[in-house]
RNA sequence: GGAGCUGUGGUGUAGUUGGUUAACAUAUCGGCCUGUCAAGCCGAAGACCGCGGGUUCGAGUCCCGUCAGCUCCGCCA
């Protein structure tokens, strides 16, 4: 490696790099060959060949083969054996007038029993052919077996298109891992970390470990705690994220780093959130912003061109926050549909309708959603969208039919006829639409109707990747409840330059420099251009009224650290059970990892978390408190 | 913390306005069967309906509570 690289990666490069490499597939594709590689050929094994990737090449020849038996199909004095490995499965067959002890013995055979076989490969004749079946070309004669090993009857099927209670699957994981769409997503995985492991090596990134046990940080989701042996009262942390350790490699000269980390956040799960999960981390110093998004544009294109075969449209869109909240209503818009928000503030405010009229006067906005051909959506169908725009946080949702007539809609009465055709004009509605109205803040107006543009989507959206940056967010939001300004991000995330001097007095309008990597609606990470200096972190943090005692306790290495010549520096961290879920089409990533936990964050397959010895919590000198009602 | 959905033989489902022997498929076990590949045919066994309580002459079915799973809101820099 070229220690002393530190050449710009153009896009130009990039492409002809990636353009370069489609010529030499294969090299992060491995290709798997039907003969086991084996280190040490001479010794005598159980098995010489997969089951999966045998075809009509391997006729004539004897092999060895073992696995798990799948279907098999008993005809009295001829039976068939689906065996079963990591490649696929390869027809058995046991013929009584081969030999009696040896057919007796296949007639025990059940599923799931784990058997090693050997015989001759054998072409099937025309009529025999099964072309559902990559191996439907050929068969094994077996003259030869042995019973590794017994099986219970399992207690689901072991095949794909699985229909069966998600608990049952948690509770018998391993049984589950062995489906082979199961066993997909796992090699997809492993190909993808290797994708990313070979970029960045090629950029010159350094893999370095960071602590798992670390200290508890006041910023950020819930910690897990491991209380400490040796220090009595005291804890470790589990890390939310390596972030300040990446920071602190960065003072390091370690200039460019990467990990395949894993994080801990003790928050309520949902489909895309679990209490341990993976980034692809990374942390730059010398590179600026620029740089990292042609790096991520780069690494996204090559793991789509790998893994999927789809060469992605470079460079990827930048969309400010602002305006991904007013066209979208999120900060992580799905742009593979139309649908946007329209405002209609201006026109509202010309309406005698209390509700649109309040909102903006005291500062909101008015916002209104086309569903193209709602019509056909009946009057509980619009309340079912009330409640849910309700919990949401909206006060209400107002809807108007869009007929050849003009409106028909409880709040019509308050418009006049040109002020409701001026308003179905600029919303471009025509009749068999619906109107959707939500008058709020700025914030819940966009919200409310991002979640009502998502959940009124229309059904055939495309699968192919809509890549953005949703750039500019705000440093700060306020905190109501804590009555206090708070990150957006990070604390340790960057204002822009231009904003430093009103740090002070409109922190709100202070914009941040962060970004997030968007694809079709999902957050697939983020970062920001880091502070490396210490006078503007205390300033932060003081803004974020943290005392000067607290901001020592807690950060006061890392505050040493910037003062000992912390070069610029900035990163960002990926999602990468997110990023797998999208490649393989999967809705959770409880799908693309080997041992997932339940919503209610336990392990159903090893009971975790459990009750401990009490001689354990003499020794960490924890004594548990008696629920109380 | 809140809301919604789900919970019936091993598995997946059905179960009418409450009515007594809880149905079907598949898996399992036994028998027959030499070209199947979701093999086929014949037969057997297997659930007191997540758990607890209540209403009723009678509850899988109605009510209350509770547990578990899933989805969403809050939360998750």
């Amino acid at each position: 490696m070229d220690g002393g690289n530190q050449e710009e990666i153009t896009r130009e490069a990039l492409f002809s790099a990636l353009q370069q490499e489609s010529s030499e597939a294969g090299e992060t594709e491995k290709v798997i060959k039907a003969e086991l590689t084996l280190p040490d050929p001479d010794a005598d094994v159980d098995k010489t060949h997969y089951c999966g990737l045998l075809d009509r090449s391997h006729a004539g020849k004897r092999i060895k083969l073992a696995g798990w038996v799948g279907r098999r199909r008993d005809h009295g004095g001829l039976i068939f054996i689906d065996l079963r490995d990591r490649s696929g499965i390869m027809q058995l067959v046991f013929d009584q007038r081969l030999g009696l002890e040896l057919f007796n013995q296949s007639e025990s055979l059940r599923s799931e029993y784990v058997i090693a076989v050997e015989g001759e490969v054998v072409k099937r004749t025309d009529e025999n052919i099964n072309p559902s079946l990559p191996t439907g070309e050929i068969e094994l004669y077996v003259d030869g077996m042995k019973i590794l090993n017994k099986s219970k009857t399992p207690p689901f099927y072991i095949e794909d298109d699985l229909n069966v209670d998600e608990n049952l699957r948690l509770r018998y994981r391993y049984l589950d891992l062995r489906r082979p769409e199961m066993l997909k997503r796992l090699q997809l995985r492993h190909r993808a970390v290797k994708v990313v492991r070979d970029y960045m090596d090629k950029y010159d990134f350094l893999e370095v470990e960071t602590p798992l046990l670390t200290r508890s940080t006041p910023e950020g989701a819930r910690d897990f705690l491991v209380p400490s042996r040796m220090h009595n009262s005291s804890f470790y942390a589990l890390p939310q994220s390596p972030q300040l350790f990446k920071q602190l490699l960065m003072v390091s000269g370690i200039e460019r780093y990467f990990q395949i980390a894993r994080c801990f956040r003790d928050e309520d799960l949902r489909a895309d959130r679990q209490p341990e999960f993976t980034q692809i981390d990374i942390e730059t110093s010398f590179f600026g912003s620029e740089n990292l998004y042609a790096l991520l544009e780069g690494l996204m294109a090559k793991l789509w061109h790998d893994l999927h075969g789809v060469k992605l449209e470079l460079p990827f869109m930048r969309m400010p926050y602002k305006e991904a909240m007013n066209r979208f209503g999120s900060d992580k818009p799905d742009l593979r549909f139309g649908m946007e928000l329209i405002d209609i503030g201006d026109l509202a405010s010309k309406s005698n309708f209390k509700v649109f009229k309040t909102a903006l006067e005291t500062g909101g906005s008015v916002k209104g959603l086309r569903v193209a051909g709602g019509s056909t959506m009946s009057r509980k169908d619009l309340d079912d969208l009330t409640l849910f725009a309700r919990q949401l946080g909206a006060k209400g949702l107002a809807w108007t039919f869009i007929e050849a007539e003009g409106w028909r809609s409880p709040i019509s009465k308050f418009f006049d006829q040109d002020l409701m055709l001026e308003i179905t004009s600029r919303m471009e509605a025509e009749a068999g639409d619906v109107l959707l109205f939500v008058a709020d803040s700025w914030e819940t107006t966009c919200q409310v109707l991002g979640h009502l543009r998502i959940r009124l989507a229309p059904e055939d959206i495309t699968d192919e990747p809509h890549f953005l940056w949703v750039i500019d967010f705000p440093l700060f939001h306020y905190d109501a409840e804590e009555k206090r300004y708070d990150s957006d991000h990070h604390p340790f995330t960057a204002p822009r330059i231009e904003d430093l001097p009103i740090l002070e007095n409109d922190p709100l309008a202070v914009r941040a420099q962060a970004y997030d990597l968007v694809l079709n609606g999902v957050e697939l990470g983020g970062g920001s251009i880091r502070i490396h200096d210490s006078d503007t972190q205390a300033r932060i943090f003081k803004l974020l009224g943290l005392t000067e005692e607290e901001t020592k306790e807690k950060f006061g290495f890392l505050l040493e650290a910037l003062s000992y010549g912390a070069p610029p520096h900035g990163g960002l961290a990926l999602g990468l059970d997110r990023l797998i879920a999208l490649l393989s089409g999967d809705e959770s990533i409880r799908q693309v990892m080997s041992f997932p936990k339940t919503a209610a964050a336990s392990c159903l397959m090893t009971g975790a978390p459990a009750f401990v010895d009490e001689k354990q919590l003499n020794e960490l000198k924890i004594q548990i408190k008696p629920l109380e009602e």
